[in-house]
DNA sequence: ATTATAATTAGACACGTGTTCAATAAAATC
DNA sequence: GATTTTATTGAACACGTGTCTAATTATAAT
């Protein structure tokens, strides 16, 4: 049994009259009223298929995640060096939220719900505990692998979120040096 | 001149209020004609000083943003062991987390805005900077230093993350270990 | 204590929210 | 093609939002 038209229909439309609106207004100031004013969708439709606006939103979201993933999984070059692998893995996330800029900005935003952070964090720790868990033979347990994966999630996040702040004016050639910089620097830490 | 009596005490009954509000629902559900009615303020006056609850909650978040700096402050044991001072300095934000535990349940839950995750950011940043600027003697340019820096900020507040959604189980002296297990690891990456 | 200043108030306004209802229309099934 | 099923609709409801007025009241200044 397939989707009724109907219901296809509306969402199409819903998602439609939001794309158009973004283009105009910030996220955070668009109305369900005006969604489905403009959709031509009765409010109370609406509320059959989402639950507030961040709801249909999250549906973009998770087309742009599948991007990320899709994107990582391509085939590239894998060498056996460890930091020239995790650097090729990280850049193609830079890459990613160059293409998805407009998108990112919304994501970024300081009033913006922790939630698409939280999905962003979480498809990028996926790819980091690969990462990891091919390259490290030292064995740990569980639980300090999972700080540990975070820790270093967060950091390349960190680079995101610094790169958003400077307007992405950095690109991402140097975006890439300043990890490879990162990654071998003589940490003070140590 | 000091501040109108009158205005402190509408202050200090919505913050009240809130405080109140907040222990029995989360901060989202939360409506400024709530807060009014409960402190008995009239909702016209709440905007004369609060653009929303949001506004009046980030009064409650540079209390304990000033609690994180005014601990970071303390005296404390500085060794000329570079490890030790970064375990040290990070190890008493651990502390802090822990002892407004509530309050970080509320900060890095799911549908709350980025701005605290931003308020936490920039605090942590500007110890983490402290820390690297004192002991790092190889020069680089500042805009290197810009991601260096929010790299290992954020990193942090990636095991502050994971200790969150592990909900809060880890204990402080596990955290401690686990920090200093990171920071002295062999990565994989290099 | 009187006066000047400024905060607070009640009331109203148009609009948004989230929910419910019976009526309708569109799609799926037979 | 007729029938059943289900999505959509419009209308209404109580409540919240953000803004504005004029009246009132508390505080500060004299």
């Amino acid at each position: 049994m397939k989707k009724d038209l109907r219901v296809i229909k509306t969402q199409e439309s819903l998602r439609k009259a939001l794309f158009t609106l973004l283009k105009t207004k910030p996220l955070e100031t668009i109305t369900i009223a005006e969604l489905c004013r403009l959709a031509r969708i009765n409010r109370g439709t609406f509320y059959l298929h989402y639950k507030d606006v961040h709801h249909l939103f999250k549906s973009y979201v998770e087309v742009i995640v599948e991007d990320l993933k899709l994107s990582y999984r391509e085939p590239y070059n894998k060498t056996n060096n460890n930091i020239k692998f995790i650097k090729a893995d990280m850049i193609r996330i830079f890459h990613h939220v160059n293409n998805y800029r407009d998108f990112y900005q919304i994501v970024f935003d300081e009033h913006i719900p922790m939630m698409y952070f939280y999905m962003l964090f979480d498809t990028v720790r996926s790819f980091m505990k690969e990462s990891i868990d091919d390259y490290t033979f030292e064995k740990v347990s569980s639980v300090q692998m999972d700080y540990y994966i975070s820790y270093q999630t967060n950091a390349i996040l960190g680079m995101l979120i610094e790169w958003h702040r400077q307007d992405y004016s950095t690109p991402i050639k140097e975006l890439n040096e300043q990890l490879l910089e990162i990654l071998t620097f003589k940490s003070p830490f140590r």
